[in-house]
DNA sequence: CGGAGCCTTGAGAGCTGTCAATCCGGGTGG
DNA sequence: CCACCCGGATTGACAGCTCTCAAGGCTCCG
Protein backbone atom coordinates (compact mmCIF):
# COMPACT_ATOMS: atom_id res chain seq x y z
CA UNK A 1 0.00 0.00 0.00
CA UNK A 2 2.85 2.47 0.60
CA UNK A 3 5.81 3.82 -1.72
CA UNK A 4 8.29 4.80 0.13
CA UNK A 5 10.76 5.82 -2.51
CA UNK A 6 10.35 9.35 -2.01
CA UNK A 7 12.24 8.34 0.92
CA UNK A 8 15.72 8.07 -0.78
CA UNK A 9 16.17 11.60 -0.68
CA UNK A 10 16.59 11.02 3.07
CA UNK A 11 19.70 9.27 2.39
CA UNK A 12 18.62 6.24 4.06
CA UNK A 13 20.87 3.46 5.81
CA UNK A 14 19.74 -0.42 5.22
CA UNK A 15 19.82 -2.61 8.10
CA UNK A 16 19.50 -6.41 9.07
CA UNK A 17 18.28 -7.21 12.18
CA UNK A 18 17.68 -10.75 13.61
CA UNK A 19 14.75 -11.76 15.95
CA UNK A 20 15.68 -10.16 19.43
CA UNK A 21 18.22 -7.28 18.27
CA UNK A 22 17.11 -3.99 19.23
CA UNK A 23 16.55 -0.81 17.08
CA UNK A 24 16.24 1.42 20.08
CA UNK A 25 15.47 1.61 23.34
CA UNK A 26 13.25 3.87 25.32
CA UNK A 27 14.81 6.50 26.82
CA UNK A 28 17.74 6.50 24.33
CA UNK A 29 18.14 9.85 22.62
CA UNK A 30 16.21 9.77 19.03
CA UNK A 31 18.62 9.36 16.52
CA UNK A 32 17.48 7.61 13.50
CA UNK A 33 13.75 7.19 12.07
CA UNK A 34 13.28 3.94 10.35
CA UNK A 35 10.97 2.40 7.39
CA UNK A 36 10.51 -1.53 8.04
CA UNK A 37 10.78 -2.86 4.30
CA UNK A 38 11.23 -6.74 5.84
CA UNK A 39 9.69 -8.30 8.83
CA UNK A 40 8.11 -7.62 11.97
CA UNK A 41 9.19 -4.87 15.14
CA UNK A 42 7.39 -4.47 18.02
CA UNK A 43 7.36 -1.32 20.02
CA UNK A 44 7.16 -1.69 23.82
CA UNK A 45 6.92 0.03 26.24
CA UNK A 46 8.95 -0.82 29.80
CA UNK A 47 6.44 0.45 32.51
CA UNK A 48 7.21 1.20 36.10
CA UNK A 49 5.83 -1.67 37.64
CA UNK A 50 8.00 -3.83 35.23
CA UNK A 51 5.48 -5.13 32.56
CA UNK A 52 6.11 -4.67 29.22
CA UNK A 53 3.15 -3.66 27.16
CA UNK A 54 3.20 -3.72 23.28
CA UNK A 55 2.37 -0.02 21.96
CA UNK A 56 2.65 -1.21 18.34
CA UNK A 57 3.61 -4.40 16.14
CA UNK A 58 4.91 -2.71 13.23
CA UNK A 59 5.12 -4.66 9.80
CA UNK A 60 6.99 -3.95 6.31
CA UNK A 61 5.56 -0.76 4.62
CA UNK A 62 5.12 0.97 8.02
CA UNK A 63 7.23 4.01 9.21
CA UNK A 64 8.17 3.96 12.82
CA UNK A 65 9.44 6.45 15.48
CA UNK A 66 7.49 9.24 13.41
CA UNK A 67 6.02 10.08 16.60
CA UNK A 68 9.34 10.59 17.76
CA UNK A 69 10.42 12.69 15.35
CA UNK A 70 9.95 15.80 17.22
CA UNK A 71 11.04 14.85 20.78
CA UNK A 72 13.94 14.11 22.10
CA UNK A 73 13.80 10.89 23.81
CA UNK A 74 12.33 7.34 22.46
CA UNK A 75 9.02 6.91 24.62
CA UNK A 76 9.33 3.02 23.81
CA UNK A 77 12.08 0.47 22.61
CA UNK A 78 11.80 -1.20 19.19
CA UNK A 79 12.77 -5.08 19.07
CA UNK A 80 12.77 -7.11 16.16
CA UNK A 81 9.85 -9.89 16.45
CA UNK A 82 11.30 -11.61 13.39
CA UNK A 83 14.73 -11.20 10.95
CA UNK A 84 13.90 -8.06 9.70
CA UNK A 85 15.15 -5.42 7.20
CA UNK A 86 15.18 -2.04 7.93
CA UNK A 87 15.98 1.02 6.40
CA UNK A 88 17.66 3.99 8.75
CA UNK A 89 17.47 7.56 8.32
CA UNK A 90 18.89 9.92 10.28
CA UNK A 91 16.64 12.32 12.02
CA UNK A 92 18.52 15.47 12.70
CA UNK A 93 19.41 15.73 8.93
CA UNK A 94 15.81 14.76 7.59
CA UNK A 95 14.83 17.29 9.93
CA UNK A 96 17.26 20.23 8.28
CA UNK A 97 16.54 18.60 5.10
CA UNK A 98 12.42 19.46 6.05
CA UNK A 99 13.01 22.33 7.21
CA UNK A 100 15.40 24.20 4.72
CA UNK A 101 13.56 22.25 1.64
CA UNK A 102 9.75 23.13 1.02
CA UNK A 103 10.12 20.57 -1.74
CA UNK A 104 11.00 17.87 0.67
CA UNK A 105 8.93 19.22 3.58
CA UNK A 106 5.79 18.43 1.17
CA UNK A 107 7.32 14.93 0.57
CA UNK A 108 7.27 14.30 3.95
CA UNK A 109 3.92 15.01 4.75
CA UNK A 110 2.78 13.20 1.64
CA UNK A 111 4.29 10.42 3.35
CA UNK A 112 2.61 11.24 6.95
CA UNK A 113 -0.56 11.70 4.96
CA UNK A 114 -0.24 8.54 3.17
CA UNK A 115 -0.02 6.57 6.73
CA UNK A 116 -2.73 8.42 8.12
CA UNK A 117 -5.03 7.67 4.59
CA UNK A 118 -3.71 3.52 4.87
CA UNK A 119 -4.80 3.61 8.69
CA UNK A 120 -8.23 5.03 8.17
CA UNK A 121 -8.72 2.29 5.64
CA UNK A 122 -7.77 -0.17 7.72
CA UNK A 123 -9.93 1.16 10.88
CA UNK A 124 -12.84 1.20 8.43
CA UNK A 125 -12.05 -2.49 7.56
CA UNK A 126 -12.13 -3.46 11.14
CA UNK A 127 -15.43 -2.60 11.71
CA UNK A 128 -16.94 -5.16 9.26
CA UNK A 129 -17.57 -7.55 11.48
CA UNK A 130 -17.80 -10.79 9.38
CA UNK A 131 -14.56 -12.63 8.83
CA UNK A 132 -14.94 -13.31 5.32
CA UNK A 133 -16.12 -9.93 3.93
CA UNK A 134 -13.33 -8.67 6.21
CA UNK A 135 -10.97 -10.30 4.31
CA UNK A 136 -12.35 -10.19 1.20
CA UNK A 137 -12.26 -6.42 1.75
CA UNK A 138 -9.14 -5.97 2.42
CA UNK A 139 -7.78 -8.01 -0.28
CA UNK A 140 -9.80 -5.60 -2.36
CA UNK A 141 -7.92 -2.37 -1.02
CA UNK A 142 -4.37 -4.22 -1.90
CA UNK A 143 -4.83 -6.00 -4.95
CA UNK A 144 -3.59 -4.47 -8.38
CA UNK A 145 -6.31 -3.47 -11.13
CA UNK A 146 -6.57 -6.95 -12.32
CA UNK A 147 -7.55 -8.17 -9.17
CA UNK A 148 -3.72 -9.86 -8.70
CA UNK A 149 -2.35 -9.52 -5.44
CA UNK A 150 0.98 -10.97 -4.19
CA UNK A 151 0.90 -10.62 -0.31
CA UNK A 152 4.00 -8.98 1.06
CA UNK A 153 3.83 -10.38 4.48
CA UNK A 154 3.02 -13.32 6.00
CA UNK A 155 -0.68 -14.77 6.83
CA UNK A 156 -0.11 -14.23 9.92
CA UNK A 157 0.91 -10.76 10.34
CA UNK A 158 -2.49 -10.31 8.00
CA UNK A 159 -4.63 -11.54 10.94
CA UNK A 160 -3.12 -9.27 12.97
CA UNK A 161 -3.53 -6.54 10.85
CA UNK A 162 -7.30 -7.67 10.49
CA UNK A 163 -7.68 -8.02 14.14
CA UNK A 164 -8.47 -11.52 13.32
CA UNK A 165 -7.16 -15.01 14.81
CA UNK A 166 -5.05 -16.36 12.21
CA UNK A 167 -7.01 -19.49 12.32
CA UNK A 168 -10.30 -17.34 11.59
CA UNK A 169 -7.95 -15.57 8.96
CA UNK A 170 -7.31 -19.61 7.09
CA UNK A 171 -10.65 -20.37 7.78
CA UNK A 172 -12.11 -16.92 5.93
CA UNK A 173 -9.63 -17.92 2.92
CA UNK A 174 -10.66 -21.09 2.70
CA UNK A 175 -14.56 -20.50 2.58
CA UNK A 176 -13.67 -17.82 -0.08
CA UNK A 177 -11.51 -19.83 -2.55
CA UNK A 178 -14.21 -22.74 -1.55
CA UNK A 179 -17.07 -20.38 -2.65
CA UNK A 180 -15.31 -19.44 -5.79
CA UNK A 181 -14.59 -15.51 -4.66
CA UNK A 182 -10.71 -15.55 -4.88
CA UNK A 183 -8.23 -18.10 -6.14
CA UNK A 184 -5.36 -18.91 -4.68
CA UNK A 185 -1.73 -19.65 -7.12
CA UNK A 186 0.18 -19.64 -3.95
CA UNK A 187 -0.55 -19.45 -0.17
CA UNK A 188 0.11 -15.86 0.01
CA UNK A 189 -0.69 -14.67 -3.38
CA UNK A 190 -4.34 -14.20 -4.30
CA UNK A 191 -7.03 -13.30 -7.50
CA UNK A 192 -9.77 -11.84 -6.71
CA UNK A 193 -12.80 -13.07 -8.82
CA UNK A 194 -15.22 -10.25 -10.30
CA UNK B 1 -6.94 13.22 22.75
CA UNK B 2 -5.91 15.48 20.25
CA UNK B 3 -5.11 19.55 20.41
CA UNK B 4 -5.71 21.23 17.52
CA UNK B 5 -4.71 25.15 19.01
CA UNK B 6 -1.97 25.23 16.55
CA UNK B 7 -4.32 25.11 13.57
CA UNK B 8 -5.20 28.71 14.85
CA UNK B 9 -2.24 29.89 12.41
CA UNK B 10 -4.09 28.66 9.79
CA UNK B 11 -6.81 31.16 9.90
CA UNK B 12 -9.61 28.39 10.48
CA UNK B 13 -13.29 29.56 9.69
CA UNK B 14 -16.17 28.47 12.29
CA UNK B 15 -18.84 26.36 9.97
CA UNK B 16 -21.90 24.92 11.89
CA UNK B 17 -23.92 22.30 10.11
CA UNK B 18 -27.02 20.02 10.65
CA UNK B 19 -27.57 16.53 9.97
CA UNK B 20 -27.63 15.94 6.21
CA UNK B 21 -25.61 18.94 5.43
CA UNK B 22 -22.53 18.37 2.51
CA UNK B 23 -19.15 19.55 3.71
CA UNK B 24 -18.11 18.75 0.41
CA UNK B 25 -18.92 16.51 -2.19
CA UNK B 26 -16.68 13.98 -4.35
CA UNK B 27 -15.16 15.53 -7.39
CA UNK B 28 -15.35 18.90 -6.28
CA UNK B 29 -11.89 21.13 -6.03
CA UNK B 30 -10.67 20.87 -2.85
CA UNK B 31 -10.70 24.25 -1.52
CA UNK B 32 -10.35 23.46 2.39
CA UNK B 33 -9.36 21.26 5.02
CA UNK B 34 -11.72 20.76 8.30
CA UNK B 35 -11.25 20.35 11.75
CA UNK B 36 -14.38 18.48 13.47
CA UNK B 37 -14.92 19.63 17.16
CA UNK B 38 -18.14 18.68 17.47
CA UNK B 39 -20.47 15.90 15.85
CA UNK B 40 -19.95 13.60 13.55
CA UNK B 41 -18.99 13.65 9.28
CA UNK B 42 -19.11 10.65 7.25
CA UNK B 43 -16.93 10.31 4.39
CA UNK B 44 -18.22 8.81 1.53
CA UNK B 45 -17.95 7.42 -2.18
CA UNK B 46 -20.15 7.35 -4.34
CA UNK B 47 -19.38 4.29 -6.84
CA UNK B 48 -20.23 3.88 -9.94
CA UNK B 49 -22.99 1.38 -9.04
CA UNK B 50 -24.42 3.88 -7.00
CA UNK B 51 -23.69 2.32 -4.05
CA UNK B 52 -22.27 4.58 -1.23
CA UNK B 53 -19.55 3.34 0.59
CA UNK B 54 -19.38 4.67 3.98
CA UNK B 55 -14.84 5.32 3.93
CA UNK B 56 -14.68 6.76 7.51
CA UNK B 57 -17.13 8.60 10.07
CA UNK B 58 -14.90 11.24 11.62
CA UNK B 59 -15.70 12.27 15.31
CA UNK B 60 -14.46 15.31 17.42
CA UNK B 61 -10.82 15.93 17.00
CA UNK B 62 -10.40 14.43 14.13
CA UNK B 63 -8.79 16.38 10.85
CA UNK B 64 -10.65 15.27 7.45
CA UNK B 65 -9.37 15.66 3.76
CA UNK B 66 -5.60 15.91 5.20
CA UNK B 67 -5.25 13.24 2.20
CA UNK B 68 -7.11 15.72 -0.17
CA UNK B 69 -4.51 17.72 0.89
CA UNK B 70 -2.09 17.55 -1.92
CA UNK B 71 -4.64 15.87 -4.42
CA UNK B 72 -6.69 18.57 -6.99
CA UNK B 73 -9.94 17.25 -6.10
CA UNK B 74 -11.77 15.62 -3.75
CA UNK B 75 -12.31 11.72 -3.82
CA UNK B 76 -15.34 11.36 -1.50
CA UNK B 77 -18.27 13.44 -0.30
CA UNK B 78 -18.49 14.57 3.56
CA UNK B 79 -21.59 14.50 5.07
CA UNK B 80 -22.95 15.49 8.07
CA UNK B 81 -24.51 12.78 10.42
CA UNK B 82 -25.12 14.81 13.35
CA UNK B 83 -25.03 18.38 14.37
CA UNK B 84 -21.75 19.63 13.99
CA UNK B 85 -19.14 22.13 14.24
CA UNK B 86 -16.68 22.71 12.34
CA UNK B 87 -13.30 24.66 11.20
CA UNK B 88 -12.44 25.35 8.36
CA UNK B 89 -9.35 26.25 6.71
CA UNK B 90 -8.51 27.28 3.14
CA UNK B 91 -5.89 24.90 2.00
CA UNK B 92 -3.90 26.85 -0.68
CA UNK B 93 -3.40 29.74 1.99
CA UNK B 94 -2.56 26.70 4.31
CA UNK B 95 -0.52 24.88 1.71
CA UNK B 96 1.56 28.23 1.31
CA UNK B 97 2.44 29.32 4.49
CA UNK B 98 3.58 25.76 5.38
CA UNK B 99 5.74 25.71 2.03
CA UNK B 100 7.27 29.48 2.95
CA UNK B 101 7.69 29.03 7.21
CA UNK B 102 9.24 25.70 8.11
CA UNK B 103 8.25 26.74 11.73
CA UNK B 104 4.41 26.25 10.48
CA UNK B 105 5.76 23.53 7.96
CA UNK B 106 6.80 21.21 11.36
CA UNK B 107 3.29 22.88 13.13
CA UNK B 108 1.74 20.60 10.46
CA UNK B 109 3.89 17.82 10.52
CA UNK B 110 3.02 17.45 14.60
CA UNK B 111 -0.67 17.57 13.73
CA UNK B 112 -0.25 14.56 11.30
CA UNK B 113 2.09 12.56 13.90
CA UNK B 114 -0.25 13.09 15.93
CA UNK B 115 -2.91 11.29 14.20
CA UNK B 116 -0.91 8.73 13.47
CA UNK B 117 0.01 7.56 16.76
CA UNK B 118 -3.88 8.08 17.94
CA UNK B 119 -4.65 5.64 15.20
CA UNK B 120 -1.99 3.48 15.80
CA UNK B 121 -3.01 2.96 19.87
CA UNK B 122 -6.56 2.61 18.45
CA UNK B 123 -5.43 0.25 16.72
CA UNK B 124 -3.63 -1.36 19.29
CA UNK B 125 -6.44 -1.35 22.03
CA UNK B 126 -8.51 -2.57 19.03
CA UNK B 127 -6.70 -5.61 19.28
CA UNK B 128 -7.45 -7.08 23.07
CA UNK B 129 -10.44 -9.35 22.20
CA UNK B 130 -11.96 -8.79 25.70
CA UNK B 131 -14.87 -6.12 25.34
CA UNK B 132 -14.13 -5.20 28.93
CA UNK B 133 -10.50 -4.99 28.81
CA UNK B 134 -10.39 -2.71 25.42
CA UNK B 135 -13.10 -0.70 27.04
CA UNK B 136 -11.02 -0.23 30.10
CA UNK B 137 -7.92 0.40 28.00
CA UNK B 138 -9.41 3.03 26.06
CA UNK B 139 -10.93 4.70 29.17
CA UNK B 140 -7.23 4.98 30.64
CA UNK B 141 -5.87 6.22 27.46
CA UNK B 142 -8.76 9.06 27.70
CA UNK B 143 -8.42 9.77 31.43
CA UNK B 144 -6.59 12.91 32.97
CA UNK B 145 -3.59 11.58 35.94
CA UNK B 146 -6.52 11.80 38.37
CA UNK B 147 -8.25 9.31 36.15
CA UNK B 148 -10.52 11.36 35.47
CA UNK B 149 -12.51 11.60 32.12
CA UNK B 150 -15.36 13.49 30.64
CA UNK B 151 -16.15 12.26 27.51
CA UNK B 152 -16.70 14.23 24.29
CA UNK B 153 -19.00 11.91 22.28
CA UNK B 154 -21.58 9.99 22.53
CA UNK B 155 -21.44 6.69 23.66
CA UNK B 156 -22.41 5.14 20.25
CA UNK B 157 -19.35 7.24 18.85
CA UNK B 158 -17.14 5.16 21.09
CA UNK B 159 -18.54 2.30 20.42
CA UNK B 160 -17.58 2.33 17.05
CA UNK B 161 -14.31 3.69 17.51
CA UNK B 162 -13.58 0.78 19.99
CA UNK B 163 -15.53 -1.30 17.07
CA UNK B 164 -18.22 -2.94 19.78
CA UNK B 165 -21.34 -3.30 18.98
CA UNK B 166 -23.54 -0.35 21.29
CA UNK B 167 -24.98 -2.46 23.24
CA UNK B 168 -21.96 -4.28 24.10
CA UNK B 169 -20.56 -1.28 24.87
CA UNK B 170 -23.24 -0.31 27.69
CA UNK B 171 -23.07 -3.74 29.19
CA UNK B 172 -19.19 -3.92 29.95
CA UNK B 173 -19.53 -0.57 31.55
CA UNK B 174 -21.90 -1.97 33.59
CA UNK B 175 -19.90 -4.66 34.39
CA UNK B 176 -16.89 -2.48 34.84
CA UNK B 177 -18.71 -0.74 37.44
CA UNK B 178 -20.51 -3.03 38.91
CA UNK B 179 -16.86 -5.09 39.91
CA UNK B 180 -15.74 -1.21 41.32
CA UNK B 181 -13.20 -1.09 38.08
CA UNK B 182 -14.46 2.84 37.66
CA UNK B 183 -17.51 4.80 38.44
CA UNK B 184 -19.97 6.68 36.12
CA UNK B 185 -20.91 10.22 38.18
CA UNK B 186 -22.47 10.90 34.39
CA UNK B 187 -23.54 8.89 31.46
CA UNK B 188 -20.29 10.20 30.10
CA UNK B 189 -18.23 10.34 32.92
CA UNK B 190 -15.62 8.47 34.50
CA UNK B 191 -13.72 7.82 37.46
CA UNK B 192 -11.32 5.27 36.70
CA UNK B 193 -10.40 3.11 40.46
CA UNK B 194 -6.95 2.64 40.80
C1' DC C 1 -47.40 16.95 23.25
C1' DG C 2 -44.91 14.20 20.02
C1' DG C 3 -40.91 12.65 17.81
C1' DA C 4 -36.11 11.66 17.36
C1' DG C 5 -32.10 9.92 19.11
C1' DC C 6 -29.58 7.92 22.73
C1' DC C 7 -29.25 4.80 26.66
C1' DT C 8 -30.40 0.37 28.61
C1' DT C 9 -31.61 -4.39 29.20
C1' DG C 10 -33.27 -9.19 27.66
C1' DA C 11 -32.88 -13.47 24.99
C1' DG C 12 -30.87 -16.44 21.65
C1' DA C 13 -28.06 -17.86 17.71
C1' DG C 14 -23.88 -17.93 15.53
C1' DC C 15 -19.47 -16.71 14.74
C1' DT C 16 -14.98 -16.31 16.42
C1' DG C 17 -11.37 -17.26 19.72
C1' DT C 18 -8.88 -20.77 22.02
C1' DC C 19 -6.66 -25.10 22.53
C1' DA C 20 -4.54 -28.91 20.24
C1' DA C 21 -2.52 -31.68 16.79
C1' DT C 22 -0.35 -32.12 12.23
C1' DC C 23 2.09 -30.95 8.17
C1' DC C 24 5.49 -28.52 5.73
C1' DG C 25 9.58 -25.78 4.19
C1' DG C 26 13.73 -23.42 5.25
C1' DG C 27 17.72 -22.92 7.95
C1' DT C 28 21.25 -24.93 11.12
C1' DG C 29 24.51 -27.81 13.19
C1' DG C 30 26.65 -32.23 13.18
C1' DC D 1 24.26 -34.87 3.27
C1' DC D 2 21.04 -35.64 6.84
C1' DA D 3 18.64 -35.11 11.16
C1' DC D 4 16.61 -31.61 13.75
C1' DC D 5 14.31 -27.40 14.97
C1' DC D 6 11.47 -23.39 14.43
C1' DG D 7 7.85 -20.85 12.66
C1' DG D 8 4.17 -20.64 9.56
C1' DA D 9 0.03 -22.83 7.50
C1' DT D 10 -3.97 -25.92 8.30
C1' DT D 11 -7.75 -28.24 10.23
C1' DG D 12 -10.84 -30.02 14.07
C1' DA D 13 -13.67 -29.43 18.19
C1' DC D 14 -15.98 -26.68 21.43
C1' DA D 15 -17.07 -23.12 24.67
C1' DG D 16 -18.19 -18.48 25.16
C1' DC D 17 -18.58 -14.04 23.94
C1' DT D 18 -20.46 -10.75 20.92
C1' DC D 19 -23.83 -9.51 17.58
C1' DT D 20 -28.49 -9.07 16.33
C1' DC D 21 -33.20 -8.31 17.06
C1' DA D 22 -36.62 -6.32 20.20
C1' DA D 23 -38.66 -3.51 23.43
C1' DG D 24 -38.83 0.19 26.76
C1' DG D 25 -37.36 4.44 29.20
C1' DC D 26 -35.19 8.79 29.03
C1' DT D 27 -34.09 13.58 27.58
C1' DC D 28 -34.04 17.26 24.51
C1' DC D 29 -36.30 20.05 21.17
C1' DG D 30 -39.69 21.70 18.00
Amino acid sequence: MNDWSACLKFNPKPLRLKKTDTLFKQGEQVQNMHLIQQGRVKLIRHSLAGENIVLHVATAGEMIAEASFFSENYHCSAVADQPSKVLSIDRDSALNTIINSPQTSQTAMHLFAQQIRDLRGLHEIRNIRSAEQRVLAYLNKLANEKGELQLEMSLQDMAYKLGLAHETLYRALSKLEASGKIQRPATTAFILVV
